[in-house]
DNA sequence: AACGCGTTCAACCGCAGAATA
DNA sequence: TTATTCTGCGGTTGAACGCGT
């Protein structure tokens, strides 16, 4: 099937939108509400395709948005976000309130993106020093699984769709070292939901693993634990799981000793 | 003041999945 | 069951802006 792109109609504005525009639009929301998009503007008499209509009143002109700058804890839940979900903008607007997705992705590309770099950046530089100080690091591969933002972008898009179904996740800008991961039970790709309260978690051996030691990064090391164990529920049922997990009780998870 | 360059962010595009006929 | 339409999502673009020279 074949659609014709949204705007082809001639005589359909595109661009900014003036203030009349979102008067316009506005109010004919307050009267009818939005009901059907594509019939939407030519109901409310405006020259815009119903797909800007939708774009412009849920990333602008809703009443519940909330402008202005992102708070610090705004940044640091969607960086950790970020990381459990990779580019998955509008899971991540979804907990916080008043916040966009596209405003979400806007400042993951300007600022957040740019942040993590430096920070990591700097990381590395104190990883090198620590390893020359430190001979019996050799065991645990260390620094592999995130030590860069763009580990980091690597694991998450690995999340995304989770394409690569199987055990190797794999750093790209490490020289010797590699993380490798326990081959996944097929089960755990499932769309099983989580059957009842009773549902447990199932911590893997930690002789099974190798992974990073890094304390910086317990938390991704705790996702992959945890989610590759998580019976009985896939991803997205397990968000607010994962989310309390991240966001408010990262500081209590015992991590195995390794 | 003028220019070039980098950054920001609103808006667009195309795709995929859900909903409906 | 199939075809079509609608909606939502993520990637990308480009105008506007700020800053340095």
């Amino acid at each position: 099937m074949v659609r014709a792109p949204c705007c082809e109609k001639m005589g359909l504005k595109k661009g900014p939108w003036t203030q009349d525009e979102d008067q316009i639009l506005i109010s004919y929301i307050q009267k009818h509400g939005h009901g059907n998009w594509r019939a939407l503007p030519k109901l409310a008499g405006l020259l815009r395709c119903g797909k800007s209509c939708r774009l412009r009143w849920i990333n602008y002109l809703k009443p519940d948005i909330k402008r202005g700058n992102f708070s610090s804890e705004e940044e640091e839940i969607i960086i950790k976000m970020h990381e459990l979900l990779g580019n998955r903008w509008s899971a991540i607007a979804a907990k916080l309130p008043g916040r966009t997705d596209n405003e979400i992705k806007n400042v993951w590309h300007t600022h957040l993106k740019k942040k993590l770099v430096n920070s990591d950046s700097k990381r590395v530089v104190s990883n090198q020093k620590i390893k020359r100080s430190d001979s019996n690091s050799s065991t645990l591969t260390s620094s592999s699984a995130c030590t860069s933002s763009s580990d980091f972008s690597s694991f998450s898009e690995g999340n995304k769709n989770m394409n690569n179904k199987n055990s190797m996740i794999k750093s790209e800008d490490t020289e010797s070292e590699e993380t490798t991961m326990p081959p996944i039970d097929e089960s755990f790709w499932s769309e099983a939901t989580v059957e009842d309260e009773s549902s447990t978690m199932m911590m893997p051996s930690s002789n099974s693993w190798t992974i990073s030691n890094e304390p910086q990064f317990n938390y991704v090391e705790t996702f992959q634990q945890h989610s590759f164990g998580y019976n009985g529920s896939n991803f997205d049922d397990g968000m607010d799981f994962w989310y309390d997990i991240f966001i408010r009780s990262e500081e209590s998870i015992e991590l195995p000793e390794f």
